[in-house]
DNA sequence: TTCGATGCAAAGATTTTGCATTTCC
DNA sequence: GGAAATGCAAAATCTTTGCATCGAA
């Protein structure tokens, strides 16, 4: 995890020059432990920046991902963002459907598989999806509607 | 995995009118052995059909999604389509990045897994991506520019 | 014959790009 | 001061919807 002044130095290192806009998304990421959409980012931005328009958001993240600070997952619903986990150790994530919250997960299922010798590996994904602590309790029967 | 008939049968039994092109739709799926986005299928489908629009094809995508026939994947470069695996027992896949078949997995790590008794399990996602013995093979170091 | 399926056109939604203006360094 | 960042407008994708016509049952 990145604090907000590690995102703000990693994107000065590379030149680029530390706005206000930026440092406010830097701030939102490193206080957001999960999943954020492009959308939910322009609306919270929006708050702060009165003009603010929906292609500077899509600059910026697209800067922030080229940069490794971000990470971009498709859903079922479309794409999120969230911090990048470099720096950690090789884990996956439960992934609540309701916030959108993430917990690591240490376990990796490439130890155990039995991979084909024809098939030439290069990358996997394994996510668990379900309901936080909170949101669970939330919830409730209700919590069948998620839709992340 | 389905056949030609069987898919046809689906949609006949659910009211459905079995028209030229939903039996080339039936019979490209039951041929494929993996995921197709819905620009290839526009183009296959294209080929046969001259006047082919592309807002019949979602439809009648989205029909077979809803009857359970086609099941729908969102990968990095978009939504993708293949056979629904039920009828199966629970498994994954290793996905060609190249071509886009699959192999089935059928280990799965949610067996192994600890999960905290906190977070409440819904669904879960493993997939393994690599290069098939055809496309491993053909493509050697390109492999790795693969953009599924 | 009748209602569902299709093609066409247009609307939505999301993401990207060109350019003038503003702002950081 | 000069280059990069922003806002605005418009374009480019991708997907869906309304409606008249066509066609399967």
């Amino acid at each position: 995890m990145h604090t907000v002044d590690e995102i703000v130095e990693i994107m000065a290192s590379q030149g680029l020059r530390i706005t206000d806009q930026r440092k406010t998304l830097a701030r939102l990421f490193a206080d957001t432990a999960g999943y954020l959409t492009p959308k939910a980012i322009y609306e919270y931005m929006g708050k702060s920046y009165s003009g603010l328009s929906f292609d500077t958001v899509y600059r910026n993240l697209r800067v922030m991902e080229e940069l490794g600070v971000l990470e971009q997952v498709m859903f079922e619903d479309g794409v999120k963002f969230k911090l990048h986990c470099k720096g950690h150790d090789h884990h996956h994530h439960m992934i609540c459907l309701q916030c959108g919250h993430t917990l690591p997960v240490t376990f990796c299922p490439m130890n155990e598989l039995d991979v084909p010798e024809k098939f030439q590996v290069v990358k996997h994904k394994f996510e668990v999806f379900g309901y936080c602590e909170q949101c669970g309790a939330q919830t409730g029967d209700e919590a069948s509607k998620g839709k992340l």
